[in-house]
DNA sequence: TTGATTACCGACCGATCGTTCGGTAGGAAA
DNA sequence: TTTCCTACCGAACGATCGGTCGGTAATCAA
């Protein structure tokens, strides 16, 4: 049900998305969709809440790994496009609230956090002279995550394409598009 | 008018903007807003219009100039940026749009038209030996266009802000993160 | 056989939406 | 003065929305 629900999100936009819409593509009515939901904007929780928890889970496993920075911040970078690629539904409506409501806002906050967490690795990475010095760590933190979010906007899951895909972000992030 | 429309349309979203809203916000009433537009569709067309010319004259710009594919499509990534940092409310609103009527989908259908340009333009240059040739160009194309349409969910206007981006930019995708 | 639980439904509610319409005030043109 | 145009308004329209409520059919344990 929560799969049927994001999917229509995804397809149209939240607001644009009706109850009555969700409940048929389940082939039951809108007021049995109530039986097993308190509302809509459970529906969107819990489907951030799917996103977040697999992104700060990467953030974890990596932030626990005895290596420099820089090493860390790539692992994170690839792990993110594979948390995009297997939960990639979720994280798309992630990635398209506009913090209307206390929830989307709640959602927001918990993203600005993993931002701050890959600020401070490219930070970290800058001190140990492993990045490139003349570009500021929260753009070049933004740009990064910029890249791996614009996944949402037109990946479409294929058998081993998250990885090559994971490669390419790697390769242009870090070593660039130039020989 | 068209002004305060995008504003409030990237505050809370084009489905949760109401007429009433951008009544208020202009001080006159929901009626009297009619007497100046169509409807409320007709001020997603502008905006998005506003945007969509915006880049393509930037293509056609780069399109005209007589040097190496890698340099064009460096400096059409460059030009983006600023011209998402420009017009960047008539950018954020088109970069939102799902699709749902016949006007967001031709506004989608030209946005996938500017992609394909910048596809050629990574293609030539791999042709021209000037890119890495273990990349996807298409795949290259649509992280580099990520990772400047990023932009409009954290760029936030000053003066001399957008050539600095565009630099950091052109840093991080042509020569790489790592020093 | 009873009683409780689960899944579902049709009808309805109040609110809000985009849009329309008839009308008015004021300034410019004739 | 009359006529026209522009900008604006209040009231209302039909449609759609998220959500509620009373009730029903089926299942299963006691």
């Amino acid at each position: 049900m929560l799969n049927a629900a994001v999917r229509l999100f995804n397809e149209r936009g939240y607001d644009a998305t009706s109850m009555y819409d969700i409940a048929v593509s389940l082939g039951i009515t809108k007021s049995s969709v109530y039986h097993h939901i308190a509302g809509k904007e459970q529906l969107l929780q819990m489907a951030m809440d799917r996103a977040l928890d697999g992104l700060f889970e990467a953030a974890e496993d990596v932030r626990q790994q005895d290596l420099p920075a820089i090493e860390r911040l790539e692992r994170l970078i690839g792990r993110s496009v594979l948390v995009l690629a297997e939960r990639f539904e979720f994280v798309t409506v992630l990635l398209r609230v506009r913090g209307n409501t206390e929830v989307e806002q709640h959602a927001l906050t918990r993203r600005r956090e993993f931002d701050t967490v890959v600020t401070e690795l490219v930070k970290q990475a800058q001190t140990e002279g492993d990045v490139r010095p003349d570009i500021d760590p929260a753009t070049a933190a933004r740009l990064l995550l910029g890249m791996v979010n614009s996944l949402s906007e037109w990946y479409r899951p294929r058998p081993g394409g998250a990885a090559a895909i994971a490669t390419a972000v790697s390769a242009i992030a870090f070593e660039g598009l130039r020989l």
